[in-house]
DNA sequence: CTGAAAGCGCTAACAA
DNA sequence: TTGTTAGCGCTTTCAG
């Protein structure tokens, strides 16, 4: 009897299995005293139910998955811990897909995967509405850092935090900067543009886009020097690992930061408050995201608190002021 | 019918639920033209197997869960990133655990997935060898960064890695150098105060230890005084974090690094090359390890290739040169 | 409160 | 080559 069942139990305890299974299952159904026998019997048997057999009867598995867009960015691994956290409070088991940046990848894990996990958490999500939608009406999907209308999400509040950024900046005299962008499928992407464009408008200060650019700090050389050409005294990069890029570039090709040129960059990765010169970013309680992303995803997978409107929840973002950012220099 | 299943398909195929399953799961002992006829009702009908009949059956789960000692450590994500991989490339699933650097939430967690999971791979284990053991006697068990007779294991190869890392020292000038050592339970703590001084030894250097220390930039500050009560010109940090709070720690009190004190660290995470002083510390293929592990715990569940002993894998490990090194101070 | 029995979706004999 | 049938371990009516 290499791994006891419920039938094992039952004839050692000398009932039937059903009471076995609602010794478990529906403590309250049963006798106290036959279900403390039941459930020494099945501690001495070394008893542990099968979550797939369940599973196959209910459709419940207890297990999330997360997929990432990217897996070597270390800001995810912040939403990763909050995920997992939370998925373990619960006793879910959480998944984690690497989507690698393709939306093919990404769409061909998810579907693999339907049919084993009660729902989905999407960080940075790849993939068009379209496809969202779809997921969504076979599972439950909760958004991170992604909006769409009819489904529930949990995002930094770009408008908030880019308002910062740009006041932040023109309060030390900038009046030209230009954004970064990241990639072209990125819905954080065109959100980070279009916050920062509206702040600077808003304020009355000149905003442009250069771009796409993969955001990784390799990509930051080509980054640097297409911000240049654009003679903008502020650069915000579209996140910190492009940032980290930019200020390296900067520093070979002997541009100083933050005298001649200041960055921004976005998430507070734990690099940033190390490298030199530290970098101004946008931060928020990442952690805090994954935790309420999964959360949201456990609501929605519970039979009972489902129906409402799909909650979209904003978390205010925090500007952290650090070494890359400076007064604008005098001319 | 919200979700088909194998009945369905067959109904609309017109041929036995057993063929579906056939045509699915050894499509060679099928008719070619039932085989592609059945294909395409399912893929009209949206049919995909579901995944946890087969494993009640199979007793197969395709999954295999990656257990990490604290997820919080950058260091882990290389190796995560790897297993993702791996698991991917043979369509498996990787379930992710954070132990929190608790021997009993890691046990908990592991009891609970030992049904559900065909293997799992345990990074850092904290766990005492009896658990491992015991575990191993239920699932097939690969470990990462931990030896134990009888199971399969994927190392960095510390004994040359620290004898590296003293040559370096030494030919740099140092005479005594100090190790901050990680957590009680760990064994890669064990192993590399045991593999630095054999190398001191045979060099004919002083080496001691202190500590333990938990691995984190904020005990970095604790972990720089105690070394400096130790007179050592030289500080071997239990990991990166270990080392980066050191750094930070003696500039604050106006040590300078390299110049009076050099440090160094292990693992070689990504901000090890921004922080300032860049850091010397004992990187490898963090990410081969990780897929290195997957692979040989696939191998293990695998039907066929089990019963060989179980390999133990030493992967190679390099000293990178950075600036937190240097010669030692005249005195 | 407890037991008997019918499945959940799929696979693996065994027949045909 | 294909169909029939008996379960995998568990939950859940339905009786008792």
């Amino acid at each position: 009897m290499p791994v006891p069942t419920i039938y094992d139990v039952a004839a050692v305890a000398g009932v039937a299995t059903s009471t076995v299974s609602r010794a478990f299952s529906t403590p309250g159904r049963v006798n106290a005293s036959t279900r403390e026998h039941v459930l020494a019997v099945a501690a001495e048997l070394g008893y542990r139910p099968n979550p797939h057999a369940r599973a196959l009867l209910s459709g419940r598995h207890h297990t999330v998955a997360m997929v990432v867009s990217d897996i070597t960015n270390p800001h995810y691994f912040e939403l990763i811990r909050g995920a997992e956290l939370r998925a373990k409070a619960s006793e879910y088991t959480l998944v984690l897909v690497n989507a690698e940046e393709s939306p093919r990848i990404e769409y061909d894990q998810i579907q693999r995967l339907v049919s084993s996990v009660d729902g989905f958490v999407l960080a940075a999500s790849r993939l068009p509405d379209e496809n969202l939608e779809q997921i969504a009406a076979q599972r439950p999907v909760v958004l991170m850092n992604r909006e769409l209308t009819g489904l529930p999400s949990v995002v930094l509040d770009h408008v908030q935090g880019c308002r910062q950024i740009v006041e932040h900046l023109v309060s030390l005299g900038h009046r030209r900067l230009v954004y970064l962008a990241g990639p072209r499928n990125s819905w954080m992407a065109s959100m980070r543009w279009s916050a920062l464009r509206t702040a600077a408008d808003d304020l009355g200060v000149d905003a442009q886009r250069v771009g796409p650019f993969t955001p990784k700090v390799t990509q930051g050389g080509a980054a640097a020097d297409s911000a240049l050409t654009t003679g903008a005294s502020a650069v915000v990069a579209h996140n910190d690992l492009l940032a980290i890029g930019v200020v390296q570039r900067l520093a070979q090709r002997g541009v100083r930061v933050p005298e001649e040129v200041s960055v921004v960059g976005f998430d507070d990765i734990f690099a940033s408050d190390l490298c030199t010169p530290s970098l101004t970013t946008l931060g928020g309680p990442h952690v805090e995201v994954g935790r309420a992303a999964v959360e949201l995803l456990l609501d929605r997978t519970s039979p009972s608190g489902s129906r409402r409107t799909p909650p979209r929840l904003v978390v205010p973002a925090g500007l952290v002021l650090r070494g890359s950012t400076g007064p604008v220099a005098p001319r």
